[in-house]
DNA sequence: TAGATTGTTAATCGATTAACAATC
DNA sequence: TAGATTGTTAATCGATTAACAATC
């Protein structure tokens, strides 16, 4: 019975080494070494094979790893299902920039609807597969419709609001790119993406 | 001479200190303490002055850091301008999303020009406040105009050909959205922004 | 002076890496 | 059997936190 907890850090690596498997078996390839593996990934073999010794054992010794098997474990216990529906809030500059990306289907990531206080302000409303409501629908619809991923991008001040319904809602995982710090229970997953900041940083490294 | 290390997340941190202390300022505040300033970051009180004792010493025990002194500090550590142009390399999905965000000028970034394989694919050009040429004009375009930052938002393949060609031609940094992995000199500070993985690695959150 | 808060040292914690026996 | 590569332990490294003397 080891509980072997799997950190953060853990978690997000596993979540690239996924992307790497599903291109092998694109790649029809057979077996993958964590040598390989660590250079697809772009992170060094030993962490792989930690990494996913907090997952279990299924190398071979000799071999590497059976691709198809891993890919399948790592998903599992990422609990990524054929098809996630997540919600977004706010669509304003990016909201609505996120809103036309179709990147996320085809990760298993589906937009089934999207929330704002002035839901008529996004153009090219029809060209949407999914609805935009009025923000005030958000705690309900999230209820109904047993949501559980939610990616929130509203103004800064609008935040913690923002959250607090989702969470009451039932939410249990957020994609924040407010950069706001959000104040959640410890259950809920978060994950800040904020972009000025990323850009800010950067700045560091010219000369 | 204390040549003093400033580490990655260190810089990270102060870039968002460095928002914290713009909204102070916004305030009319005069003086903030670490304990304050924490609480507004999300960041302990100890780990904040760990950090800012990186870049020198402007506190006043007993009373906190001056708003106004702290932030140019920091501004000046992160090397932040007025106005710093970048470029903008892939307008599909994601890049013509962030065509459009309008957010990055506030912040002290301005695009300046875009650019594709297929330049006319982007609806609602007039509206852009700026160019979108095509990808062989890239690099002579940020030699001409000495741009130092990009970002990078074309698919995963293209990745580290147009890393290549940014480099060659002077990039200092670059914010890459492609789930790459870039094979780049160690003096280009990059930051990667990988949706997909930041949601597949929400899903581990969910119950 | 008394209260508050910094700057810094030392202690802790966690994450990464190296090394190697186990084994295919 | 010989070569390859895992799984895991131990060593290293770096980052966070606690504690407190210095000092406004």
């Amino acid at each position: 019975m080891d509980k072997v907890v799997i950190s953060r850090k853990t978690v997000y690596r596993l979540s690239l080494y996924q992307r790497c498997l599903n291109r092998l078996q694109e790649d029809e390839a057979e077996t993958v070494s964590s040598e390989d593996l660590a250079h697809l990934a772009g992170i060094k073999p030993t962490q792989i094979r930690k990494d996913l010794a907090c997952i279990g054992q299924f190398g071979t010794r000799g071999l590497g790893y059976n691709v198809a098997t891993l890919s399948k474990v790592i998903s599992s216990t990422l609990g990524l299902s054929a098809s996630q529906p997540i919600v977004i809030v706010g669509v304003g500059n990016l909201g609505s920039a996120l809103l036309h990306y179709g990147g996320f289907r085809k990760e298993g990531f589906e937009i089934i609807a999207a929330f704002d206080v002035d839901p008529d302000r996004v153009k090219a409303r029809g060209e949407l597969e999914f609805p935009i409501y009025h923000v005030r629908n958000l705690g309900s619809f999230v209820r109904e419709h047993g949501v559980r991923m939610a990616i929130i991008a509203v103004p800064e001040a609008a935040g913690q609001e923002i959250a607090d319904i989702l969470v009451d809602a039932g939410i249990q995982a957020i994609l924040n790119f407010s950069p706001t710090v959000l104040k959640l229970p410890e259950s809920i997953g978060i994950n800040q993406m904020d972009l000025a900041a990323e850009l800010r940083s950067l700045s560091f490294f010219l000369r």
